[in-house]
DNA sequence: ACAATAAGTCAGAAAAACATGACTACTAAC
DNA sequence: GTTAGTAGTCATGTTTTTCTGACTTATTGT
C-alpha cells in the first residue's frame, strides 16, 4: 500500500526519456526558436551562438525522430528545408513553463 | 513585437539550469524515491541498480546544494544520515508529473 | 583491540557528449 | 563549367560525465 504515489515513474519510463530528450546542450534553445516559427538549418547556427552544426544536426534528427519536429522540403525558389514544431513537440511547451514558473518563484533575486 | 512568447527562457536562463540539475543520469530515480520517504545511502545503491557510490554521492551532493534535498544526521541507535526532500525540492514534482501526463497521453500503448 | 556497518572520498579508466574543419550533394545563376 | 547558397555528413579530437576499485573515517559491538 503506498500512500505517497506522487511520481509512478519507473525507471527508465517515458517521462525518463522525455526528459533526456529536452536535456541536451542545444536543445531547449532549439525549441524556443522552434515555438516562434519554423527552424531553418542555417538560421539556427546563426541564431544559437557557440553552437556547431555536428551537434545541431544531431540535436535535429533526435527531435524529428521522436516526432517533436516535422522536417518539411519546400520547394520553393531556393528550396529549402524547415523545422516544424509537431502536436507532440508543442505539448512539451507545459513542462518548460512549469520549470519557468519554479525558477521565477524561486529565486525573486531582490 | 513578439506576438507568440510562449517560452520566455534566454539562453542560459534559470530553466535551464534547473533542467539541468534534473537530468543527471540518476537524479529522476532519486527524485523518484525521495517522494517517497528519506533516503539513505546504502539503502539508494541497493534500490538503484546500475548506479554507484561516486555517482550518487556527487548527485546527492549537487541536490544538497541546490536545497532540493536536506541532509540530516540521525542520531540514533546505529547513528546514520537521511536526504529528505525539501519544499523547493517538492515544487519540481509538478515538472514530473507534467513529464508523466506527456508520455502517457501519447503512446497509450494498445 | 578487532571486526562490522554506514557513509563516504580519491585517483584513474572508460564511455558519452560535444566541437572542429574538411568534405559532399543538390540546385540555380552566370 | 564555374561559382554561390543551403543543408548537411564524416573523421577526428577534446571535454564532460560516469564508473571502478581501493582507501578513509566514524561509531558500535564483542
Amino acid at each position: 500500500m503506498t500512500t505517497n504515489r506522487e511520481i509512478k515513474c519507473q525507471p527508465e519510463c517515458d517521462a525518463e526519456k522525455l526528459l533526456k530528450l529536452l536535456s541536451g546542450k542545444w536543445k531547449p534553445q532549439i525549441f524556443r526558436l522552434a515555438v516562434e516559427g519554423p527552424l531553418r538549418f542555417s538560421n539556427l547556427l546563426r541564431q544559437i551562438p557557440g553552437s556547431n552544426k555536428q551537434s545541431l544536426s544531431v540535436a535535429l534528427n533526435e527531435l524529428v525522430e521522436e516526432v517533436m519536429l516535422e522536417k518539411q522540403i519546400i520547394k520553393q525558389k531556393p528550396l529549402h528545408i524547415e523545422y516544424v514544431l509537431t502536436d507532440k513537440g508543442r505539448s512539451l511547451l507545459g513542462v518548460f513553463r512549469e520549470l519557468e514558473a519554479l525558477s521565477d518563484n524561486q529565486e525573486p533575486k531582490q
